[in-house]
DNA sequence: CCGCATCCGTTTCGATACTG
DNA sequence: CAGTATCGAAACGGATGCGG
């Protein structure tokens, strides 16, 4: 298990389970939903076999973290994060929130995934309450989904079963949404976006991204 | 500098800068103010004087932190958090909301520190609006003091200028109440509870403190 | 005393290679 | 696909030393 900070401070004890070097990224792709061992490392680029493996059993011992066999044909693993360690969204919310700030241009060497612009932008925008709607998202050969539900918007991984819009851009492009580089209203805005079905929506959804400017 | 991850997500660049070990309890501890070093080297048992010295030196160099001389008398310099550091807040406190569902009985080679705990408390209750007030806290020979103000409460180091209520217990009684193991109510808990000035004040804000119980 | 820097043994990380 | 084995590099932790 983890190094115990020898404090009894809920801080510190919280940093025992998930204040290691990339376990809290783990949890990050977890809250999009079940993953394989694969999936994990192409997720989590930069991520070596082993570390992953020792943070998945430490999270599994944990019980942060379940590993489920996937039934008759596609015989294989998942793991997939316990009712527990879903109340890290908050956490991971937050971290996105004061990352955003200082997310900055991305640097050469910095991969890009839509996943993690589309989570870090579902955990922190407040949803309108009773107008539930589900929104798939096409970044390049990334698909997932985002379903506003009860004041919230829950990510997903994966094609939406039955979607009212589809919007379909590079990740880049919803990044600079996300940092307030591009107005998702502006004309360079609706030649790098394309939205099928509900496009009112989807367009008032893209609104609720961009950060107030002052 | 610290490490980078190479991914281009505002949950990875935020832990670029605070997550290492030891660097958000480092923010914990100058959330309620200014610190010298020896200060936090009391404030975080554990810590080698080496990483303590590391950190501080990456976080001034992200401007994180500034190191401040005091003038005459004191002779002496602290380290205080930035504006854009603040904005840690809501990390520390999600994950001090998430640390007490799992922070259990201290175990033998726990330290406590009634900061932490308060600071704890303070982060996740949310105070009632327009009614300001200043509570001092008392925990063994620890003073610190709490403003509720615009809807939230500001703990710090040392006493309140003007108290309205002073409240004096041991740092595990708070801590006991904190978890739901005591309810702040009950008799035993008013044998190991002083208040003083307005007594009424203070135990609404105890009670504010206790978690709802299912 | 305060605020570190230096040294050194131990632990953890990261990259690559290898296996059922 | 889902990991384990190995090994050099980096980080951590504890002790000591030292200038202001």
């Amino acid at each position: 298990m983890a190094r115990s900070y020898g404090q009894y401070c809920p801080v510190a004890r919280a940093l025992e389970f998930v204040g290691e070097r990339w376990t809290l990224l783990i949890v990050r792709e977890l809250l999009l939903g079940p993953r394989r061992f694969t999936d994990l490392m192409t997720g989590l680029p930069g991520v070596s076999a082993n570390v992953l493996a020792a943070r998945l059993r430490d999270l599994e011992a944990a019980e942060l973290v379940a590993k489920r066999s996937l039934p008759a044909p596609a015989a294989s693993t998942v793991y997939e994060l316990t009712d527990h360690a879903r109340g890290l969204a908050a956490v991971v919310a937050a971290m996105a929130d004061w990352g955003m700030t200082l997310l900055g241009q991305p640097a050469t060497t910095d991969e890009i995934r839509g996943a993690w612009i589309v989570l870090a932008l579902a955990v922190t925008t407040p949803a309108p309450r009773g107008a539930d709607a589900t929104y798939e998202f096409r970044l390049d050969d990334e698909v997932l989904h985002v379903r506003s539900h009860g004041g919230h918007l829950q990510p997903r991984h994966g094609p939406a079963a039955n979607p009212d819009a589809v919007i379909t851009m590079g990740p880049k492009t919803l990044a600079a949404i996300a940092t307030g580089d591009l107005d998702p209203n502006s004309p360079q805005a609706n030649k790098l976006v394309t939205t099928q079905g509900d496009s009112r929506a989807a367009r008032r959804l893209l609104m609720t991204f961009s950060p107030i400017r002052s």
